[in-house]
DNA sequence: CTGCCCCTGTAA
DNA sequence: TTACAGGGGCAG
């Protein structure tokens, strides 16, 4: 599920949950996780490791451990961090750290793709250099998007997805913001008018502001069954069915190998 | 830029 | 059975 509303939900959580718990052992079930680290001296680096705050940073999960190191977790397609006091029995758990509190902080992922990295200060200053601008962050100004935008033929969609440009933002979002901001996807992103990078600006960020505390809520509510519902995607995977604007045909196309929706009318 | 890869689950 | 998936690193 992750893009960066999800992502924020976990952190915000863990940082409720684990904050301050000391890692007692840590196990990890599948080497993938961990390379090229071996699971064993990966596991025996976290063991009576203190987790001092959780941070987002992009689509990474950061456990900023003591000695200024950080475990930094990617959950990329399916995979999810979870606090758990009973034993998880699912196969899907790649990877489980027990705490002093005798908890269980679990990581789960189906399709194997998430990883984790122990990074020390070194590591999490390459980190920051490779990636770009948090947009719900104040220094993302109408400004600053045009300014980025302008330096840049690539397509629109593609800028908004690229994590050395802006961090965190996915291919719902970034779909779903230039369909609120009425901007056609496969535009250069230079071609676009100071306007139309402030419309831009204003709709990713209030369409991200919506889509955390969503994913918040359903994070804590009770039980996670409705995690889909509350947002309702304006284009996002709706092909073929009538815009929520003009009732015109969604239209499905591939950019940089994976798929956008727009509405070839709206955002002509 | 495109295409391939890492995997498994789910829907057509 | 096949295509496709909300991510990202890499080679060409």
């Amino acid at each position: 599920m992750p893009e960066l509303p999800e992502v924020e939900a976990v952190c915000r959580r863990l940082q409720k949950e684990v904050a301050g718990r000391t890692i007692l052992r840590a196990s990890i079930n599948r080497p993938q996780v961990t390379k090229p680290q071996s699971p064993r001296s990966f596991a025996r680096k976290l063991a009576k490791r203190k987790i001092q705050r959780v941070e987002r940073r992009a689509k990474n999960v950061l456990l900023h451990l003591d000695h200024g190191e950080a475990l930094k977790v990617h959950l990329r397609m399916t995979g999810d961090l979870l606090v758990t006091e009973e034993k998880d029995r699912s196969v899907s758990v790649r990877a489980r750290l027990l705490l002093d509190d005798g908890r269980e902080l679990i990581f789960r992922d189906s399709r194997l793709l998430g990883h984790m990295q122990l990074l020390d200060a070194a590591g999490l200053a390459r980190l920051e250099g490779a990636l770009g601008i948090e947009p719900l962050t104040a220094g993302f100004t109408p400004a600053f998007l045009w300014n980025a935008l302008s330096r840049s033929r690539v397509p629109v969609k593609l800028f908004l997805m690229d994590q050395t440009r802006i961090a965190g933002l996915g291919n719902i979002w970034a779909a779903e913001a230039l369909f609120q901001a009425r901007i056609d996807p496969r535009r250069p992103a230079n071609t676009l008018s100071k306007p139309e990078a402030a419309r831009l600006r204003n709709r990713i960020v209030k369409t991200l502001e919506g889509a955390v505390e969503s994913a918040y809520r359903d994070y804590t509510g009770p039980g996670r069954a409705r995690e889909e519902e509350g947002f309702r995607a304006a284009v996002y995977r709706r092909s073929g069915l009538p815009c929520v604007r003009c009732r015109g045909k969604v239209q499905k196309i591939r950019q940089g190998g994976r798929t956008t929706y727009f509405c070839p009318h709206c955002q002509g």
